[in-house]
RNA sequence: GUGCUCGUAGCUCAAUUGGAUAGAGCGUCGGCCUCCGAAGCCGAAGGUUGCAGGUUCGACUCCUGCCGAGCACACCA
């Protein structure tokens, strides 16, 4: 990344660190962040304990014990000292108690601890009556506006918005269970290009009876068209340019010869390519100038502006609906509009923003490209809107952190806006563009069906919704339709979203329809079936968890099995910190997996109902219960549910 | 050409940011339903982490150089 060298700081890890350091309120329960403290105040001399702290860690292997602290090596590098004889000192003085007795030393120097059965038992008693699962919200939260989704509006949503309005609606979730102030900010495609094709294709393709049928379908449809008049055409021109360059320069034989080297293996004739050139040309110019015309305020393109755009956002706020995605405010690009001007004299009296090439643009230190904010026209662009953007949120919400869940193809864009932002003034805010990769078929090339249009967001989720559904019917076909159509939808919407979620990869995603669908193995199903088992489990045991919590059974955890899943639920806490501060909710899938895997195996080895006695059988139940509310909140996290029965 | 992102099991991906024997799912093979839901559990096979060097107690991770992929490179967003 542009300004970080080398060594130098994680953008977010003030946020982090502030989020990781929260106050512990009534029932301080980061298992983690407990440990780090005590470790603290045994760093060795010559060490940093924040180095030190950061250093304890979850045991890769159980082996190894719950937790290791690994930071004695490095200080004992710097210090010319030897590790082990370092751990052990460290052991000796290290107070983990009531956590854990005395760390163990092993290889090299790492520190191993074990926490108290008796201990985890009591923090699992105490859980149980915690609304938060062990979370302590933060004295003074921070503010941060989750810029995502953000459609074009005049186009279908189609499978490449669903990773940033997915992603975003989890950090924005994950963020606010921390016990932060949220805004879900949807920054709208509505005033750009796309629409001058729209205005342009209406007013020279419309068809009324489509558009008074089915305006969205309509809207699309021209759009769409435009799009075919000028795509074949900039295409043939990246092959042909220079050819039809020449020709226009009066050098014909020199083009025809050219062209003739150009289209070897082709059936392209010089006349026909030309035509198509100069067509797609003229359209392009033509939707060009119904969007100048749009920006500058003419009378008409207005007022179709007007009249398109609830069509528009009634068809977004449906797939919304489907997706239990709720923005806070939706401003798009054209509520920016009337700000732009003064941005850019703001610029200029700051002596940030230059005259160039009859643009006005800002030049910054590392980067070539100059970040222009006025084009040569007098037009504005992306670039304006987006520092108009974060002038409006600082005044409007003064938030601590800006994130952008956009795809990684727009990453030099975000980095000069930050560096820019930053010299305008706007440095105390922490910005991160959240990143992701392109979706591509199985072929490795964007993913289209057979007549070459993008698949549209709905039909993927109808897909998922029928695979849950035949699911459904096939196993649970004692349960009432219209329970079934539910549990299909929540299923079938649960394995879309978890499939994107639990990937977080740079990389392109390759988009696999079967794997979207999958209702077995590392799947949202896989988690909503352990929660509804549960249910079951109370079903049968003819009580409530209600009646258990107030109860406050005590917790045995004489089984392995049972031991296991107790550790892991009293990760919640951690884990959600954890997937806050480096963004990324597959850090979490991950967590829920492994806690929901933990139960499968406790169920299979360690029966709750049939318990040697029934205080063995109500700490259990006790143990289930928090196990699936923190399913249930960890999944909720995520924007996915779960069903009692399934 | 410059920059960004990446390369891990047959496939799709993890790996807590330098920690111990690189883990899951799918697929393959083998076990488990007279027992709280088999959308499940248990086990097996599968790896020179693209290649070659380097840094150190220790490298998928950091450095250098190659190979390969995707993306972006002023006036689209």
């Amino acid at each position: 990344m542009v300004g970080l060298a080398r060594g130098s700081t994680h953008p977010t890890d003030d946020f982090r660190v502030s989020v990781g350091r929260a106050p512990p309120a009534k029932f301080p329960m980061n298992v983690l962040e407990q440990l780090r403290r005590a470790f603290v105040a045994a760093t060795p001399e010559g060490g940093d304990p924040a180095a030190f702290a950061l250093a304890v860690r979850p045991s890769t292997d159980p082996k190894f014990g719950d937790y290791q602290a690994n930071g004695c090596m490095a200080i004992a590098k710097a210090a010319k000292k030897n590790p082990r004889e370092l751990a052990l000192e460290v052991a000796k003085v290290v107070d983990l108690a009531p956590m854990a007795g005395p760390p163990e030393v092993a290889g090299p120097g790492f520190l191993n601890v074990r926490l108290s059965d008796d201990w985890i038992a009591r923090q699992l008693g105490d859980l149980l009556v915690d609304e938060k699962l062990g979370l302590s919200f933060p004295e003074h939260p921070k503010t941060v506006v989750v810029d995502y989704s953000s459609p074009n509006v005049a186009k279908p949503m189609h499978v490449g918005h669903l990773r940033s309005t997915v992603i975003g609606e989890s950090l924005a979730r994950i963020y606010s269970a921390l016990g932060h102030k949220v805004i879900r900010d949807n920054h709208l495609g509505d005033w750009g290009s796309q629409f001058g094709m729209i205005l342009w294709g209406w007013k020279n393709h419309r068809d009324e009876a489509a558009y008074a049928a089915n305006p969205v379908a309509e809207l699309a449809r021209l759009y769409k068209l435009a799009q075919a008049r000028i795509k074949p055409g900039e295409t043939l021109r990246e092959r042909y340019g220079k050819a039809i360059s020449l020709d226009e320069a009066g050098k014909s034989a020199e083009a025809r010869a050219l062209f003739a080297k150009l289209a070897e293996g082709t059936t392209d004739t010089f006349e026909d390519v030309a035509r198509k050139i100069a067509e797609a040309r003229d359209v392009a110019d033509a939707t060009r100038a119904e969007t100048v015309k749009l920006h500058a305020g003419d009378y008409e393109n207005r007022v179709l502006w007007d009249q398109f755009m609830p069509h528009c956002l009634a068809a977004l706020q449906a797939v919304y609906d489907r997706l239990d995605i709720k923005h806070d405010v939706h401003l798009g690009e054209s509520f920016y509009d009337p700000m732009l001007a003064d941005v850019v004299k703001d610029l200029e009296t700051r002596g940030l923003a230059v005259e160039s090439e009859g643009a006005t643009v800002v030049f910054s230190e590392g980067f070539k490209a100059p970040f222009i904010v006025r084009k040569r026209d007098g037009a504005y662009n992306y670039a304006t809107t987006d520092l108009a953007t974060i002038q409006y949120r600082k005044a409007t919400w003064d938030p601590d952190l800006l994130l952008y869940v956009v795809d990684h193809r727009q990453g030099d864009h975000f980095k000069q806006l930050f560096a820019v932002a930053k010299r305008w003034g706007y440095d105390g805010i922490a910005m991160e563009h959240v990143a992701f990769g392109t979706v591509l078929g199985q072929d490795r090339r964007p993913y289209k069906t057979r007549d070459g249009d993008v698949v549209g967001l709905e039909s993927l989720l109808d897909e998922a919704i029928a695979e849950a559904r035949k699911v459904v019917d096939e196993n649970s076909a004692h349960l009432p339709e219209g329970q079934r159509r539910h549990v299909a939808e929540v299923v079938g919407l649960g394995a879309i979203k978890y499939a994107d979620l639990s990937q977080n990869r740079m990389s392109d995603y390759v988009f696999d329809m079967a794997r979207m669908v999958a209702l077995s193995g590392n799947t949202a199903t896989y988690l909503q079936y352990a929660y509804a088992r549960i249910q079951s489990i109370f079903r049968k045991a003819e009580t409530t968890p209600e009646a258990i919590r107030a109860a406050r059974p005590p917790i045995a955890l004489s089984n392995p099995a049972e031991r296991a899943l107790a550790v892991r639920v009293l990760r919640y806490p951690e884990t959600l910190e954890f997937a806050a501060g480096e963004l990324k909710p597959n850090i979490l899938t991950d967590y829920l997996f492994d806690l929901a895997n933990a139960y499968s195996t406790f169920y299979q080895e360690c029966p709750v109902i049939k318990a040697e006695s029934p205080e063995r059988r109500d700490g259990r139940l006790a143990l289930i219960d928090l196990t699936a509310r923190t399913l249930r909140a960890g999944l909720s996290a995520l924007g996915i549910g779960v069903v009692d029965e399934m």
